[in-house]
DNA sequence: CCCCAACCGTA
DNA sequence: GTACGGTTGGGGG
């Protein structure tokens, strides 16, 4: 072990008894064999390892342990007897399970150590101290007050359970002492649990405030006779001896002789087979699955390992040592009262790879016939029950929703499907069943009393009473395609769905840029299948029908096969994500995002519709005022909205000069072109450009907005699209909230009318240069670096570096073409488009940018490091491990693979900006609830770069330094940046002011 | 009725 | 030079 490192030691007989008393008891359901504390000591554990890499502690561990109580039999009941005398017996239904809880250690392929005649704490104290003297970290997963003594500035203490660290400044605040004198406090105020002694009438507050007058144990017992309570005082001088023994009691051993040395607790890999194979035995399904899953492995593939139980008051069986487990031969073999062969042995079992699964997945979905007739309608209560249960007992379970709408806000339930797996061959060969619950489905549209309930339908509350304890329980994988949508609505309905993956989502992981992930085409990428088309179940167009008027018998096919499909995907992509490494992103970035996004979309914003009437009237009368004086100047009325029609009429009739023309051979009216012409003198085109702004933002804008005011919470609810971008950006739509107009004075007005409610504050909180700042780690450029630390303007800095002239009175022209080449290199920059954005020659813009390369040559390297990589794998990565697939990067088409080639430059420093604020989205929820603010901060809008709130407006003042500091600690832990994020935040009552 | 091109709003 | 979505006009089926 050496300086760097980090030591986990897990507090295992803690972690044992706060399993067995925080969890309902559980038997084992084959044998009825008690296995609660097994069970919550594994998920505890399994949940210890998969967030102690990221998010939690902070932290990777390098080494890890678990240490247990050996027996009752310590050195400290031979000092004291009466020591820990107090203590009961264990519970009948936790003796079995304290062997069992060793082996589950060993299956989590963790070294399992504990010292006779020592407690736990001892040897975690010994290891702690070792650790810290070869300057390596330590976490100790315990929360227990007797460890806090170890804590200092390189020894943490973690409770698990509550996910909080506890460092100095925690015990101080707890215990009112710093944790070298914690060893004292325990002395003067004993422990009742142990039985150690202590001083009567001497608690922890009247200790610390002794500790803190006197200094130490002996400092006060040498002057406890000025103490001027008298009852306190005799307490003191009657009792110092016990007050000394219980020093020696609670004092921590730091020179256990330690059988398995420090350099020897290396984390090693998790071992799938071996742990799956554990988990099996013990019938932890869930657990089971999410290993399986995690891990790449197929659980149906690997048998249940032999384990020995022994019934009985044996509370620990025969002498365990940990160097026989981990004996190089692998032929040790330990009587351990539950070892089996596959666990004793340090020869792990073999089980497929993740690749195995991944193809053998493959091969069982891609091809396989889906018969649409074999799907059931369940129309009964009972029907759906048996379901439901067989949904449980499998644990896992495609669920789809069929409603009125595309719009979750507006969709109305009109029935649901499900789709479970029977999995009984271990062979992995699996059989999949669906069906439909029709829930409001109307009886024909021709019938003159057309529109009636249909028969045969569960009561709607009843079916969603017995789908709620389906969809709301944690042990069960809930499977959806796009499942925000369906978690929108069911949570409209009073149902949080709990544990569910989207295969949308782990498409967009997997192949992000290749292609969409819409079910239809993943269903023909994947399982060669095509599904009924929507259209032909609720027509087209005009003629088409809402879902409920929809024959049932027709909808049973649709619906059900869209949860089959569904399941037939989850089996064939789950797989992969362990198999490409890309687990952690789909888990982390991807999956938690969508109870966030669906909140976001479910609060909407206010919109004030007078305020947008009103703008809509004034636009109207300047554009009208514009049409007028533009049929004047041309001579002629036309469509002025008519690229075409204008084309005609300026190059053709006016006969100026034009400029450009659009790939279809037109001549371009952009904007561009009609600046270029105002400039030359000619009145009309300015006029054209003025015209468009203003019906642009009355169209788009002012007169569209009010149309998306829902009638029932008159606000506005976006929908985001989590899987639409190549590089990992949110987009949004219907209404899109992310393009509201803000450069333009005219167009900031739109803004005026986004308004928090009333005794609320909407508040903004942006990135500053955000992707500017991941540039400049990505690539590790000195300059940026030191602007960015210094907080100094970076266009003015990236100007005087390239031009020489001092940022003290730099020229605004100076400044705006550096910024628009910093702009540029994040685009991908080439001399046509920076020539473009600055009114330039392309030679000089060509100089520009040599220039700028041989004042930042990192930037180039990035630059021609992310092109190579891109070229070799098809893909790039942002720094967070998202992939951003670019297929056409080796086109034998130089332009197209000039564009592919600065969209792979861009993808890594706009993906990683995105990711970072998906970070911050996930954290900044639980972090404002963790500061107490409940449901007064409610998190509304996201543009980017960009988060807006609405806030109560006594809570404004304390919540934006909560936002700030999450945004700006958002890659944190997993990240640790080499520039500082900074965030602005401002609140006002509307989104202009705010922004 | 559907789709595409052109244009333009945002980061 | 990157990434999106919405509106309009206009062509084709």
């Amino acid at each position: 072990m050496k300086k760097g490192d980090h030591l986990f030691l897990v507090d295992g007989s803690g972690f044992i008894f706060r399993a067995f008393h925080a969890l309902p008891p559980l038997t084992r359901k084959s044998d009825g064999l008690p296995v609660g504390a097994v069970a919550g000591f594994c998920n505890m554990l399994w949940k210890l390892l998969t967030d102690a890499r990221d998010t939690s502690v902070g932290v990777t561990p390098t080494h890890f342990a678990v240490v247990f109580d050996y027996s009752s039999k310590t050195f400290r009941k031979e000092l004291y007897d009466a020591y820990k005398a107090n203590r009961s017996a264990p519970p009948e239904e936790l003796v079995p399970q304290f062997g069992l809880i060793r082996e589950a250690t060993r299956a989590f392929n963790l070294p399992c150590i504990e010292k006779e005649g020592f407690e736990a704490d001892d040897i975690i104290a010994t290891y702690s101290r070792q650790a810290e003297a070869v300057g390596a970290d330590v976490t100790i997963i315990s929360s227990d007050k007797d460890l806090m003594q170890l804590v200092t500035p390189n020894v943490h203490m973690y409770d698990s359970m509550k996910d909080k660290q506890i460092g100095i400044p925690d015990v101080i605040e707890k215990w009112g002492v710093p944790p070298e004198k914690m060893i004292d406090l325990q002395a003067l105020t004993g422990d009742s649990t142990d039985n150690v002694p202590g001083i009567p009438g001497i608690g922890p507050k009247t200790a610390a405030q002794l500790l803190d007058e006197y200094g130490n144990l002996d400092a006060l017992l040498a002057r406890a006779d000025e103490i001027k309570q008298v009852k306190r005082r005799e307490n003191i001088v009657a009792n110092a001896d016990l007050a000394r023994l219980s020093r020696t009691l609670v004092t921590l051993r730091t020179d256990v002789s330690l059988d398995v040395p420090l350099d020897q607790l290396v984390l090693e890999n998790q071992n799938g087979p071996l742990l799956i194979g554990f988990l099996k035995t013990m019938e932890f399904n869930t657990l089971t699955r999410r290993v399986a899953e995690a891990c790449g492995c197929d659980a149906s593939a690997i048998e249940p390992a032999p384990v020995k139980i022994e019934w009985g008051p044996a509370a620990h069986g025969p002498d365990l040592e940990i160097g026989e487990l981990q004996a190089e031969d692998g032929a040790a073999t330990v009587a351990s009262p539950v070892a089996g062969p596959a666990f004793a042995s340090a020869a792990l079992p073999s089980g497929p790879t993740p690749a195995d699964l991944v193809k053998a997945r493959a091969d069982a979905f891609h091809g396989k016939t889906i018969d649409i007739g074999d799907y059931q309608t369940i129309r009964d209560l009972p029907t759906l029950e048996v379901w439901i249960a067989a949904a449980r007992e499998s644990g896992l379970v495609a669920f789809d929703t069929e409603t009125t709408s595309l719009d979750p806000m507006l969709a109305d339930l009109v029935g649901f499907s499900l789709a479970i797996a029977d999995n009984t061959h271990s062979a992995g060969t699996t059989e999949i069943r669906a069906a439909y619950v029709p829930l409001a489905h109307k009886t024909g549209v021709g019938d003159l009393l057309g529109g009636g309930h249909a028969d045969g339908q569960i009561p709607a509350d009843a079916a969603l009473t017995a789908l709620k304890t389906l969809l709301e329980d944690p042990s069960v994988l809930k499977v959806g395609q796009n499942l925000k949508y369906d978690y929108l609505l069911m949570k409209r309905h009073g149902i949080v769905i709990e544990s569910f993956d989207d295969t949308m989502l782990i498409s967009y992981v997997l192949e992000a840029g290749r292609g969409n992930h819409g079910m239809d085409a993943l269903s023909e990428r994947w399982l060669g299948h095509t599904p009924i088309a929507y259209k032909d179940v609720a027509g087209s167009g005009k003629s088409s029908v809402t879902f409920d008027l929809i024959d049932i018998d027709k909808a049973t096919a649709y619906a059900a096969e869209d949860a089959d499909v569904t399941l037939r995907l989850w089996m064939v992509l789950k797989p992969r994500l362990a198999a490409d490494g890309l687990t952690k992103v789909y888990e982390r970035l991807e999956r938690p995002l969508i109870p966030v996004l669906a909140r976001m979309e479910e609060r909407g914003i206010t919109v004030d519709r007078q305020i947008l009437s009103r703008l809509s009237g004034e636009l109207a009368q300047k554009a009208a005022a514009f049409e007028s004086e533009i049929y004047e100047l041309a001579g002629e009325r036309f469509n002025i909205g008519s690229p075409k029609q204008l084309g005609d009429i300026l190059f053709g009739k006016m006969g100026l000069p034009g400029g450009s023309k659009t790939k279809t051979g037109q001549w371009s009216t952009s904007a561009q072109v009609l600046e270029d012409l105002a400039a030359a003198g000619v009145e009309l085109p300015r006029k054209i450009v003025d015209w468009r702004q203003l019906t642009k933002l009355k169209s788009t804008y002012t007169d569209a907005l009010p149309g998306y005011v829902h009638p029932q919470t008159k606000r506005v609810h976006t929908c985001y699209s989590l899987a639409s971008t190549t590089t990992g950006r949110l987009s949004s739509s219907e209404p899109n909230l992310q393009n509201i107009p803000v450069r333009t004075a005219e167009g900031r007005k739109i803004r005026t009318a986004f308004i928090s409610t009333p005794g609320h504050r909407l508040v903004s909180a942006d990135y500053s240069q955000i992707e500017l700042r991941v540039l400049a780690h990505v690539a590790d450029i000195p300059q940026l670096r030191q602007a960015f630390a210094d907080g100094i303007d970076i266009h003015a800095m990236t100007a005087s570096e390239m031009f020489g002239v001092p940022v003290e009175g730099m020229p605004a022209e100076v400044r705006r073409r550096a910024k628009a080449i910093n702009f540029g290199i994040i685009y991908g920059i080439s001399a046509f488009g920076l020539a473009n954005q600055l009114g330039i020659e392309r030679s000089e813009a060509g100089e520009y940018i040599k220039k700028y390369f041989e004042r930042f040559p990192g930037i180039k390297d990035y630059m021609e490091s992310t092109k190579a990589f891109a070229r070799e794998n098809g893909y790039v990565e942002t720094i967070f491990g998202r992939r951003a697939h670019y297929p056409e990067i080796r086109s034998s088409n130089p332009q197209v693979r000039a564009f592919n080639e600065r969209a792979a430059i861009n993808a890594p420093i706009q993906g990683s900006a995105a990711d970072i604020i998906r970070r911050a989205m996930i954290k900044v929820e639980p972090a404002l609830a963790d500061a107490g603010f409940g449901e007064r901060v409610r998190m509304l809008l996201q543009v980017h770069d960009e988060l807006i709130f609405e806030v109560e407006d006594d809570a404004v003042a304390d919540a934006m330094p909560v936002i700030v500091s999450v945004m700006e600690h958002a890659a944190m832990p997993a990240i640790s940046m080499r520039v500082p994020l900074k965030v602005d935040a401002r609140a006002a009552t509307n989104w202009d002011e705010a922004h």
